[in-house]
RNA sequence: GCCCGGAUGGUGGAACGGCAGACACUGAGGACUCAAAAUCCUCUGCUCGAAAGGGCGUGCGGGUUCGAAUCCCGCUCCGGGCACCA
C-alpha cells in the first residue's frame, strides 16, 4: 500500500516527543484543577492483547482530551505482578518469578508505549517491588492492630490443582477453581483473614452514590446479600433448658412452621438424634463431610436428601411438637445453621415435605385460583392467631415483636458476604509480616522498622504443592521481636488482591518513604474519578478495593481521603473470538503488534473506537482486518485533506459554501464534545468521518477555490478533535499547519457557537393522517 | 429458579417518541492508468416495476399515541451474574 505519510515514522516520533517533554506528568502543585483518570492495572502476561489495546485506548482518549479541557490529569500505570503464573512457570522451568515476571512487564510495557498510551512513568509501580512490599506489610500490621486482620480456623476452599487455599470468590459457581478448573474441595485449615463483614452495610448502602453501572452495583448488592430477619429459640423436648436456635426472614409464617431442619454439622445433631435414627442421621453426615459443596447442591436427588433425627422442638407460636429433620440444604455457615421449616410458604421446605410426607399449613392466603405449591407472595395472614388478617409486612414485624416480649427471640440480619481469606500457599506474593513464638508470645507482628519481610530468592520450585518458603529453614526460623527468643516466620503470601486494593492510592504519591503515602496528597487526587476495566472484577477486586479504603481511613493511614476509591466506573465489554472470550489461555490472541507495523497504532485505536459501544462485547471476525484498514485509509484521508491548498487561497467575505462548512466545523465540535462525554466514541469517530467527507466535497466543489479562513478552522477543527482519538497522526499534521514545536496536544479543546453549530435549513416533514 | 442486559440490511452499528438504516465494511459500476495498485465518483434493506412510482420492513403477539426501533403488557431466543443464603 502507497503511504501518504510514514506511520511507524510518526508515531515513533511523537512518542519520543511526549515522554521527553513530560507532556502526561504532573504534580500536586500543579495549578491545573486535578483529576484522576485510572485503568485497571494490568497482571503483565506479556505483550498487551487486543483487550488490554482497548481498556487503554478507552483510557488515553480521556486523559489527553481532559488535558485539553484543562486539568490536571493524573494517569499513572504501574503493574499487578504477583500471581500464580510466574509461580508455575518456576516450577516448570526452573526460571525465578522475578526475571520472568520482569521479562513480561518489559513486553507488556513497550507494547503499551507503542500503542501511544501516555503515562506518567515516573509513578510506575510494581506490587512486587520491595518498596511496596514494606507498605503492604505495613498495612496488613495495622489492620492486625484494628482486629480488621485475624487468624481462624475455617472450613476453607482447597484447590487441589494449585495446591492452595482460594477466597470464596475465586470458586466458580460449579464448584471448580476459577483458575485450574479443579474441583474445590472443603478443608478445616488455619488461615488469615480480613474482616470485611464488618463493613458490609456500609459496603451495600454506599453503592447508591457511586456513579458505576447499574449491574455491577446489582451484582455487588447480591454478593453482600443483606436479609433482615430474626431469630430465635425452640425448645428441644426431653431436654430442659436446651433450645435449638432458628434465623428466619419471614416470622410472620411461624405458625405454619411444621417441622425443622438442621446442617449435618450442627453441634445439636447428636443431642436430637435417637439411637433408632442413628443410622440414617450417620450416613447423611458422613456424605456431608465427605462431599463437596458442589456434590451436595447438585445432583439428581440434589436438594432433597435428608433424614428424621427421632428428635422434637416446640413451636413457640402453636406450642406444638414438630420433628426435627437433618438435611443438606441448610448450611451451617449461614444463620444459625438451623432453620424452621415453612412448607406452604418456601419452595424448598414444600419440596422437601413432599419427599417426606410432612404437613402442610397455609398462613397466607394465596391468591384466587392459586393451584402450585408454596405461595411466596403477598396476601392476608390466616391460621396464625394473633397475626391473622394482617399483611405479611405487618405480620413479620407484629411476630418479631412478640418474639422480643417472649424472650426468646430478636431481630438480626444476615449477611451473605463473609469475610476475606488472604492466605495462599505460595511463594510468589507478599510475605505475611507476623512471626509465631515459641516462647509464649503468640502471633506477634514484624515491628515496622524490620519491613519489608522479602521472600529468599534462593529456594526450591518443585512440584509439591508446598510453598517452597516452607521449606526454607533460614527464612522460617526466626526470633521473636517481643520477647528474643526462637520464633517461626508466617510462610503464607497474600492473595494477590490485597496488592490491588490499594495501589491507586500509591500511584498518587508513590515516593512517599515513611508510610503508604501522604493523605493529604491522596486526598488531592482522589477519589479516581473515571476508573476502567474489565466487567471480570465487577465483584471482587472492586468490592475488595472499597473496602480496603474503608479500612485505611478508619485506621489512621488515609485520614481525609474519601471513603470511596471510584466515582465514575467503565466496564469495557470483552474480545470474543469464536464465541469465546479472547484471551492467552484459549489461544486465540490476535496479537496488536501486526497492526503496529502495518497500519499504525493510531489506525488500530481508531478501530477499536468506532467498531461498536465501548460497554459492548464485541467479536473478532475475519472481516475484523478490513474495519482496520479502513481506519487507516480514514487517517491517510485526514492527512492529505488538511495538507490542501496552501496557496492562491481565496480570502475576503465568505460566500454561501463557506458558510455551510463553518456551521458544519462547530457541528463536528458540539457533536465529538457530547460524544466523547457520553462515551460514545464510535459516534464521535463517524462524526469525524462524515465532517472529512464534507471537507473533502467543499475543496472539490468550493467556486473559485477554498476560502482560506474557512478552511484552515475546518482543518485545525478536525485535527483538535482527532488528537485524543488518533494522537499521533494529528500530532503530525497539526505540526505541518502550524510550523516545527508546535503541539496539538497543548491546544485547548475547541470551543463552538452553539448557533452557528445547528444546521441553517431544516426538512420540515409534515405527515398527515397518521 | 431468581436478577440483569440484548435482538435493527449481507456484516459492525446509528437514530432527545418525529424522514429507520448515520458512519463504516463488503459488493457492483465508472473515472484516472499501457496495465495494476493507490486515489476519486456513483449505487448498494427486501420486494413489484422498463421507468415514474408503489408495497413491505427494527425477534413475535397485543396496547398507548396524530406518530413507536424507542413507552406499556404478554411471549420467544441469545448473552451474563447469582443459585438450597432460610
Amino acid at each position: 500500500m502507497a503511504r501518504a505519510y510514514d506511520v511507524q515514522e510518526v508515531e515513533r516520533k511523537w512518542q519520543a516527543r511526549w515522554a521527553a517533554e513530560g507532556t502526561y506528568e504532573i504534580d500536586a502543585d500543579d495549578p491545573r484543577p486535578p483529576r484522576y483518570v485510572l485503568c485497571m492495572y494490568p497482571y503483565p502476561s506479556g505483550a498487551a492483547h487486543q483487550g488490554h489495546v482497548r481498556n487503554y485506548t478507552f483510557g488515553d482518549l480521556l486523559v489527553r482530551y481532559r488535558t485539553m479541557r484543562g486539568d490536571a490529569v493524573l494517569s499513572p500505570f504501574g503493574f499487578d505482578s504477583f500471581g500464580l503464573p510466574a509461580e508455575n512457570a518456576a516450577i516448570r522451568t526452573g526460571e525465578h518469578p522475578r526475571t520472568f515476571t520482569d521479562a513480561r512487564i518489559a513486553e507488556l510495557k513497550a507494547s503499551v508505549q507503542a500503542l501511544g498510551a501516555v503515562y506518567d512513568w515516573r509513578r510506575e509501580i510494581r506490587s512486587h517491588d520491595p518498596a511496596y512490599i514494606r507498605f503492604n506489610q505495613y498495612i496488613f500490621l495495622r489492620f492486625l492492630e484494628a482486629g480488621l486482620a485475624y487468624r481462624a480456623e475455617a472450613p476453607v476452599n482447597w484447590c487441589p490443582g494449585c495446591q492452595t487455599v482460594l477466597a470464596n470468590e475465586q470458586v466458580l459457581a460449579d464448584g471448580t477453581c476459577e483458575r485450574s478448573g479443579d474441583v474445590v474441595v472443603q478443608r478445616e485449615l488455619e488461615q488469615w483473614f480480613f474482616r470485611t463483614t464488618a463493613y458490609a452495610d456500609e459496603l451495600l448502602e454506599a453503592l447508591d452514590g457511586l456513579e458505576w453501572p447499574e449491574r455491577v452495583k446489582t451484582m455487588q448488592r447480591n454478593w453482600i446479600g443483606r436479609s433482615e430477619g430474626v431469630e430465635f429459640d425452640l425448645a428441644v423436648v426431653g431436654h430442659d433448658g436446651l433450645t435449638l436456635r432458628v434465623f428466619t426472614t419471614r416470622p410472620d409464617t411461624s405458625f405454619g412452621m411444621t417441622y425443622a431442619v438442621v446442617a449435618p454439622e450442627h453441634p445439636l445433631v447428636d443431642v436430637l438424634t435417637t439411637a433408632e435414627q442413628r443410622p440414617v442421621v450417620d450416613e447423611i453426615r458422613r456424605a456431608a463431610a465427605t462431599a463437596s459443596e458442589l456434590d451436595r447442591t447438585s445432583g439428581a436427588d440434589a436438594g432433597k436428601r435428608g433424614a428424621f433425627t427421632g428428635g422434637h422442638v416446640v413451636n413457640p407460636f402453636t406450642r406444638e411438637q414438630i420433628p426435627v429433620y437433618v438435611a443438606d440444604y441448610v448450611l451451617m455457615r449461614y444463620g444459625t445453621g438451623a432453620i424452621m421449616a415453612v412448607p406452604a410458604e418456601d419452595e424448598r421446605d414444600w419440596d422437601f415435605a413432599q419427599v417426606h410426607g410432612l404437613p402442610v399449613v397455609r398462613t397466607t392466603e394465596p391468591p384466587e385460583g392459586f393451584e402450585g405449591g408454596a405461595w411466596t407472595g403477598d396476601g392476608t395472614k390466616i391460621n396464625s392467631d394473633f397475626l391473622d388478617g394482617l399483611d405479611i409486612a405487618a405480620a413479620k414485624a407484629r411476630a418479631a415483636d412478640w418474639l422480643q416480649e417472649q424472650g426468646i427471640g430478636a431481630r438480626t440480619v444476615n449477611y451473605r458476604l463473609r469475610d476475606w481469606l488472604l492466605s495462599r500457599q505460595r511463594y510468589w506474593g507478599c510475605p505475611i509480616p507476623v512471626v509465631y513464638c515459641s516462647g509464649g508470645c503468640g502471633v506477634v507482628g514484624v515491628p515496622d522498622e524490620d519491613l519489608p519481610v522479602l521472600a529468599p530468592d534462593d529456594v526450591e520450585f518443585l512440584p509439591t504443592g508446598e510453598s517452597p518458603l516452607k521449606r526454607h529453614e533460614g527464612f522460617r526460623h526466626t526470633t521473636c521481636p517481643r520477647c528474643d527468643g526462637p520464633a517461626e516466620r508466617e510462610t503464607d503470601t497474600m492473595d494477590t488482591f490485597v496488592d490491588s486494593s490499594w495501589y491507586f492510592l500509591r500511584f498518587c504519591d508513590p515516593w512517599a518513604e515513611d508510610r503508604p503515602f501522604d493523605p493529604v496528597v491522596a486526598a488531592h487526587y482522589m477519589p479516581v474519578d473515571q476508573y476502567i476495566g474489565g466487567i471480570e472484577h465487577a465483584i471482587l477486586h472492586l468490592l475488595y478495593a472499597r473496602f480496603y479504603t474503608k479500612a485505611l481511613v478508619d485506621t489512621g493511614i488515609a485520614p481525609g481521603v474519601p471513603r470511596e476509591p471510584f466515582s465514575r466506573l467503565f466496564t469495557q465489554g470483552m474480545i470474543r473470538m469464536d464465541g469465546k472470550k479472547m484471551s492467552k489461555s484459549k489461544g486465540n490472541l490476535v496479537t496488536p503488534q501486526r497492526y503496529f507495523d502495518s497500519v499504525g497504532a493510531d489506525a488500530l485505536r481508531l478501530f477499536h473506537l468506532f467498531v461498536g459501544p465501548p460497554a459492548d462485547d464485541m467479536d473478532w471476525t475475519s472481516q475484523t482486518d478490513e474495519v482496520i484498514d479502513g481506519c487507516g485509509r480514514f487517517l491517510e484521508r485526514v492527512w492529505r485533506l488538511t495538507a490542501e491548498a496552501t496557496s492562491d487561497r481565496r480570502q475576503g467575505e465568505p460566500v454561501s459554501a463557506d458558510v455551510e462548512l463553518q456551521r458544519a466545523t462547530h457541528g463536528l465540535i458540539a457533536k465529538v464534545t457530547d460524544d466523547v462525554e457520553r462515551w460514545s466514541f464510535n459516534t464521535a469517530v463517524a462524526a469525524c468521518m462524515s465532517f472529512a467527507n464534507q471537507l473533502q466535497q467543499y475543496l472539490r466543489e468550493a467556486p473559485d477555490g477554498p476560502h482560506g479562513p474557512s478552511f484552515d478552522a475546518a482543518a485545525d477543527a478536525l485535527l483538535l478533535v482527532l488528537a485524543p482519538m488518533a494522537p499521533h497522526l494529528s500530532a503530525e499534521a497539526w505540526e505541518r499547519r502550524h510550523g516545527a514545536g508546535a503541539h496539538v496536544h497543548t491546544r485547548p479543546w475547541p470551543s463552538f457557537d452553539p448557533a452557528l453549530a445547528r444546521p441553517e435549513t431544516v426538512t420540515m416533514v409534515v405527515q398527515i393522517n397518521g
